[in-house]
DNA sequence: AAAGAAACCGGCAGGGTTGACGGTTTCTTC
DNA sequence: GAAGAAACCGTCAACCCTGCCGGTTTCTTT
């Protein structure tokens, strides 16, 4: 195998297994020697591809931005006309219940009090909620210019996080359903169009 | 001082400390070293009284969510007759914007991949919701069994605490503001009185 | 194919965190 | 006021996490 696709490789696996350990033991758990042998990649390979922990993780976060953006252009399935609005809300909120958001999640409480790792989270960040709030409109078939759509839009990507963060503690899908459906009534008739 | 007192006072000093931590230095900085030294506690002294980092955590989580409680309650200051929901909206989003609220997201976080840590926070956030829903409902001066007015005024504070979420990272108060604005828009019309 | 560069290996030391312990002071109770 | 209990103190050992190192294997280049 050439050289750089062994590097590519080495290094998807790093990122991978750290994205699993932040989802599964949490930022207090994913320590580098975790990363290195859910990996399956010697202690050694890891600090030449990643000299320190910091690195390692900005990459994981990079990578991890780059797949919730996949993601969100992969849901754009096409969307029934009957109820639109509410199939739409159903696929934004999915992306904020996902192992995902939560591996997001951790990344962003930690970076609140780590300004190193901030410094690298808060453009990431940044560039997926501008990508977010386009995508929505897009779903939603809505010109932003127009009334308060975009502080509807903006709303509804606000709830899906915070819907989100309930659902990282206990799982409590009626109760986001119900809540779901009320909104999608809301903006059916709040949404200029 | 009676022991009764000297012990309450200490604990209390300690559980405080624990918080401050947890705002400034995030669930990782949070070590037992670190909280003794703030809370002006000898390292045996803390011991005794909190036998695992555990206890003390817990201990705090409890003192946190009292705390929350009282805010909430304090908060419910005479509202304007004219704009009440918008200035009811703005001391709801006030509670997910504080320290208090982000200590009480480092748990939560942390809660997620924690068995033991999660066992305490659920219950007491199940509570703390309660109570927020019912402060919600008195604040806007709501019946929640007419019409969909459960769902809005949860929708309400699940949006409140996306919009935390995304302040624990960067201050956007203008973008916050400006989507609360419509928000009370929309509910002074959905809401059924 | 041979030299040089990159990738990879496993062990090691320094720093820090947790929880335990023996001993001392302060309060309570009889 | 004397005995017992509770509160308090500083230090210590065990453990873990991070980053480094010398040496080895694999690839690349000429």
């Amino acid at each position: 195998m050439p050289q750089g696709e062994r590097t590519r490789l080495m290094r998807l696996r790093l990122m991978e297994a750290t994205i699993e350990c932040l989802v599964e033991l949490g930022w207090t758990g994913t320590t580098t020697t975790v990363v290195s042998q859910r990996a399956g990649v010697s202690r050694g390979a890891q600090l030449h591809h990643f000299p320190t922990k910091q690195d390692l993780v900005v990459a994981a976060v990079e990578h991890l931005t780059e797949r919730r953006r996949h993601e969100l252009a992969q849901s754009a399935a096409d969307l029934p006309a009957e109820g639109r609005t509410r199939a739409a809300l159903d696929l934004i909120a999915a992306q904020y219940v996902s192992p995902v958001f939560f591996a997001a999640l951790e990344l962003w409480v930690a970076a609140r009090t780590d300004p190193a790792l901030r410094a690298a989270v808060v453009p990431l960040e940044r560039r997926f909620g501008r990508d977010a709030h386009a995508y929505t409109l897009a779903l939603l078939g809505v010109d932003e210019r127009r009334g308060h759509n975009r502080q509807h839009v903006q709303a509804t990507l606000d709830l899906a996080r915070g819907l989100g963060l309930a659902a990282a503690l206990t799982d409590d899908s009626a109760r986001r359903a119900s809540i779901l459906d009320a909104w999608a009534d809301t903006l059916d008739r709040e949404l200029e169009t």
